[in-house]
RNA sequence: GCUAAAUAGCUCAGUUGGUUAGAGCACCUGACUGUUAAUCAGGGGGUCGUAGGUUCGAGUCCUACUUUGGGCGCCA
């Protein structure tokens, strides 16, 4: 039996030759004497035409198979240079495998993506949603690939954990419904995990160079484009490197994940281009090509919005974060991703290096138009004293990152990293704009169907 | 919390409240010698989101609720 994807990379060589195809039926324009089929055999993104005519014993059959059922088909593979498509299997043999009911509410024409995602077992039979998870597939697999290439080392850190995730959002508690803590599975409070990065950070203490690669969970009340309760991160962590490794990297490791996307899903990509976002690769290509991405301090930045002329409906300030129009204003006015960095320390996480001035922190956010902030990163707080003060100012209890602490007591170095959200690259990646469609079967508030 | 919407399986019309609820696609039947979201003719398919209310009369107006989209904050 024959792969769609090896026949399309191939052409020139199966010319004549008898083909077995097995797949799912697109389409199926049946006329009186012959018919057309469109077939995905789900291992590329593109489809073949099947032609069939009444010589086949099962003709009156084959018109009325219908979008949704599977069949095999036994063919000649013939070259048709003049047609829309490459090529086209002439049947000799076409065999129904599962019928698909009428009601299949997958029509060969456009549907809502809100439709859609009432049907996530089924919208990955769309073109969109085939192209989209391809995406995201490969995806992961150049996230690997670079890191691999760079002597990082994979690590998996917990899913559950009593760590109750100091500044990082609401968490989900895990629990066997026991009503007193104690004697709970665990025998305390356990939750899902919001980060790998407390955990990984022992890792890079020993490995030097790690990354997660994993899932994570907030129960925050977000209802917008690009928040769920449940979603992937990346989150390398490097010994020895400061801010500007950091800044170095995340652009390094974006830049390249573009690259493969561009260069081994040129299909996909160029539905996207059509459909999706008009202009996405001349976007991509422009960021892949630049030669650095603009690097402002949150200082500047301010500054800059200040002095823009806009009427914000949030006025920006120099100790606060910033709105999301702030953000599409920064990236459409450097027209591709900005990294911020120094920012406030009263606004981040008790972990990033405190700077000289007393009031800024060594962390970086990289904005991107589509998804906004798609990285948040840092240098981390080495020196033990100036963590624990911190921790104090906060009144955190310290009992429980005590393990934590510990990478700065023994042998604790400059070190960086950054969590970038694997959803928002997607998006950025494909031009779809709502997490909603580029997770399987997303989660979000008063959603978990299926 | 703000805002918009909910009519056939899907996408949508439906006039200042007025007879029997409309189209395209999908499905079924038929026509068609190269279609490619095929085309053409015909057919079946509706508790107009739910519950109240106003009215001689409600898909249409009012109230509440449910669900969905968009926006805001939180962040990745």
């Amino acid at each position: 039996m024959e792969l769609l994807k090896d026949l399309f990379k191939d052409c020139k060589s199966y010319a004549d030759k008898d083909v077995v195809l097995s797949g799912w039926l697109r389409n199926n324009r049946a006329q009186k004497e012959f018919g057309f089929i469109d077939l995905s055999d789900g291992t590329t993104f593109k489809t073949v035409q099947v032609v069939y005519d009444c010589n086949l014993a099962n003709f009156t059959e084959i018109q009325h198979i219908r979008c949704g059922a599977s069949i095999c088909v036994k063919g000649k593979f013939v070259l048709t240079p003049d047609a829309k498509q490459p090529f086209e299997i002439h049947a000799e043999e076409v065999v129904l495998l599962g019928d698909s009911g009428e009601d299949y509410p997958i029509q060969p024409k456009r549907h809502t993506r809100e439709f859609l995602r009432e049907l996530p077992h089924l919208r990955v039979r769309t073109n969109l949603f085939n192209a989209v998870f391809r995406i995201r597939s490969e995806a992961a697999f150049a996230i690997h690939t670079f890191f691999h290439e760079k002597g990082f080392t994979y690590v998996h850190t917990p899913i559950i954990t009593s760590n109750d995730g100091e500044g990082a959002g609401q968490l989900f508690s895990v629990t066997t419904a026991s009503k007193n803590p104690q004697t709970d599975f665990f025998g305390k409070n356990v939750f899902l995990t919001v980060t790998g990065q407390l955990h990984v950070e022992p890792y890079a203490m020993a490995f030097r160079n790690v990354y997660t690669f994993g899932p994570a969970f907030r129960a925050e009340n977000s209802n917008t484009q690009k928040h769920a309760s449940e979603f992937w991160m990346i989150e390398p962590e490097m010994a020895f490197a400061d801010l500007n490794d950091e800044m170095n990297m995340v652009e390094e490791l974006v830049k390249y994940i573009i690259g493969y996307v561009l260069k081994n899903c040129p299909n996909e990509m160029a539905f996207f281009d059509s459909f999706v976002e008009k202009g996405l690769i001349d976007r991509l290509n422009a960021v892949l090509n630049s030669k650095s991405f603009v690097r402002i301090t949150h200082h500047d930045a301010i500054d800059l919005l200040k002095n823009s002329g806009v009427k914000f409906e949030n006025t920006p300030k120099y100790g606060e974060d910033l709105a999301t129009e702030h953000e599409k204003y920064l990236t459409s006015h450097f027209n591709g991703p900005v990294f911020v960095y120094n920012w406030p320390k009263d606004i981040k996480a008790f972990y990033m290096r405190l700077n000289d001035d007393g009031e800024t922190v060594a962390a970086s956010d990289l904005l991107v138009p589509e998804s906004g902030e798609l990285v948040g990163g840092s240098q981390r707080e080495e020196r033990l004293d100036v963590l624990l003060n911190r921790m104090n100012e906060l009144h955190m209890k310290k009992e429980t990152l005590d393990w934590y602490v510990d990478t700065r007591r023994y042998g604790g170095c400059v070190h960086s990293g950054f969590g970038l959200g694997f959803e928002r690259l997607i998006m950025f990646l494909t031009g779809v704009d709502n997490i909603r469609d580029v997770e399987s079967y997303p989660r979000t508030p008063n959603n978990c169907d299926f």
